[in-house]
DNA sequence: TGAAATGTTGGGGCG
DNA sequence: ACGCCCCAACATTTC
């Protein structure tokens, strides 16, 4: 029996859950099997560093078959087309993929399985991107949760699966392999932030890194992650959101990698767990998409659809830009255009700055996150936006508001992020560089700052901000 | 996975 | 010695 292999959200051969059934129910007669669905690249909110992550990702993957004397076959097409016609192609019986769960895509392949079934070809779909699948857990009444703390209780009963080996024998066959598309033949431009290296071998490298493994970087990582990874300036996050995004890293893998590292050594175990408990807000937030897939259009409560956001198209600007005049804030949205990707901490500050300082909607910075983050994925970011607009499942209170200053001398207490994201205040002392704008003018003229000119004044005064914020979700509450 | 406002307590200065 | 006030430190409530 030969089975095709639809590599999707899953460009892997290691831990990788349909491509290892596949392997063993073919007995090794697997074609590997891309489709890019010119669909998925013309989301109004596809950021070309993603893009480039999936060719990065797709090359290596495509390299690492062909060293195992097979070859990746792609189709460029709507999936309900090129997935059959590779299928009849190459004589496949069945076609094996691993499930997406966000709507559209979850329709789109119920598509191509009734396509494939009505040609009289085989489907197997398998759970395989997060620890627990939509639907396994519910609650004492059969519902699904809504708050993330019962929800994990929860998800801890059902055990980790082990991780698949990774696939080593793929067949050889006729379908045909063209060369990659590039970033400008997709229509892209090249994203003014740097490169991630993508494929499944720089994310295994990072996941050693994380977890300490070359040793040459002493309390890298996990070691440093129940205590630090709150603190923006220090290396103490995993960097593997892409990975998970893009599937270069099996969940199981990561996972189990890092309870290993915690059985080997017990001062690990605190960040362990909270490692795998942040892995758990990734499934929960799959989990509320999949449940009310409204959140996609709007807030999970439809009170706060009726919030009148006052904020104009310059402050929007100015918050993308990073030139807010809060250095917490605009350091955030420069990492996030230099790197693709922003410290979580920071992705907070940033969100309750833009709804509640800015009195922006948070579906215009969900739709910025998107077109620039190289881990941006609907139901993570839609629910992080959620939750801190406090318009979610289970929300920050919409009275929580994040003083940016505070913020800023609580988690970058040497302001060595500031300083990196924002050179031009680098000279400021650590009293001030969180609040320029109250330095003394000596201090400011000895540190080469000239507000409203090297940095911009605050656009907002925070105190006032804050209670228009408030006025306006109760106005929203009231009604 | 806040922050600000408000309330309470207790030590010390001082008449 | 005593009461009063101030205010820092901490706790509680409110947004």
């Amino acid at each position: 029996m030969r089975i095709l292999h639809w590599f999707r959200k899953d460009l892997r051969l290691d831990d990788n859950t349909a491509l290892a059934e596949a392997a063993h129910d073919s007995d090794h007669d697997v074609v590997p099997f891309y489709a890019s669905d010119p669909a998925w690249f013309a989301r109004p909110d596809m950021a070309a560093t993603r893009v480039r992550f999936v060719l990065g990702a797709l090359t290596e993957l495509s390299a690492s078959i062909a060293a195992r004397g097979s070859k990746l076959a792609l189709a460029h097409g709507d999936p309900a087309e090129t997935v059959p016609r590779a299928a009849r192609a190459t004589g496949a019986d069945a076609v094996y993929w691993n499930d997406e769960y966000e709507p559209a895509l979850a329709a789109r392949d119920d598509r191509v399985e009734a396509a494939l079934r009505a040609a009289g070809v085989g489907v197997k779909r398998f759970h395989d991107r997060l620890l627990v699948p939509p639907g396994a857990v519910t609650t004492r009444t059969g519902g699904n949760y809504t708050v993330y703390t019962p929800f994990r209780r929860a998800c801890e009963e059902v055990p980790i699966a082990e991780p698949h080996a990774r696939v080593e024998c793929l067949a050889p066959h006729e379908l045909p392999s063209p060369r990659l598309a590039t970033l400008e033949r997709l229509g892209f431009a090249e994203p003014g932030s740097a490169a991630w290296p993508a494929g499944e071998s720089h994310a295994h490298r990072r996941l050693q890194r994380f977890l300490g493994g070359t040793g040459r970087e002493p309390g890298a990582g996990l070691a440093r992650y129940a205590s630090e990874r709150d603190f923006p300036s220090v290396p103490a996050t995993s960097q593997l959101s892409a990975d998970l995004k893009f599937g270069t890293l099996g969940i199981r893998r990561l996972a189990h990698g890092v309870l290993a590292a915690a059985a080997r050594d017990p001062r690990l175990a605190a960040s362990a767990d909270k490692y795998v408990q942040e892995l758990r807000w990734r499934d929960f937030f799959a989990h509320v998409l999949w449940h009310h897939p409204h959140v996609e259009q709007g807030a999970f409560r439809p009170e706060f659809d009726r919030l009148r956001w006052t904020g104009t198209d310059a402050d929007f600007a100015a918050w993308c830009e990073g030139r807010t005049g809060y250095p917490i804030v605009d350091a955030g949205m420069r990492e996030l255009l230099a790197t693709g990707l922003m410290h979580n901490r920071v992705r907070m500050v940033v969100a309750s700055f833009l709804t509640k300082d800015l009195l922006l909607d948070w579906q215009r910075g969900e739709r910025w996150f998107m077109t620039h983050l190289v881990d941006g994925d609907l139901a993570s970011n839609n629910g992080g936006w959620q939750w801190a607009a406090g318009t979610g499942s289970d929300a920050a209170p919409w009275f929580r508001i994040f003083n940016p200053i505070l913020q800023g001398m609580r988690f970058d207490a040497s302001g060595r992020y500031v300083r990196q994201w924002c050179p031009e205040l680098a000279k400021l002392p650590d009293a001030y560089v969180h609040r320029p704008w109250e330095s003394p003018p000596l201090v400011l003229l000895e540190a080469g700052v000239t507000l409203g000119e090297t940095y911009p004044l605050p656009r907002v005064d925070h105190a006032e901000r804050r209670d228009q914020a408030l006025a306006m979700y109760s106005a929203a509450r009231a009604k």
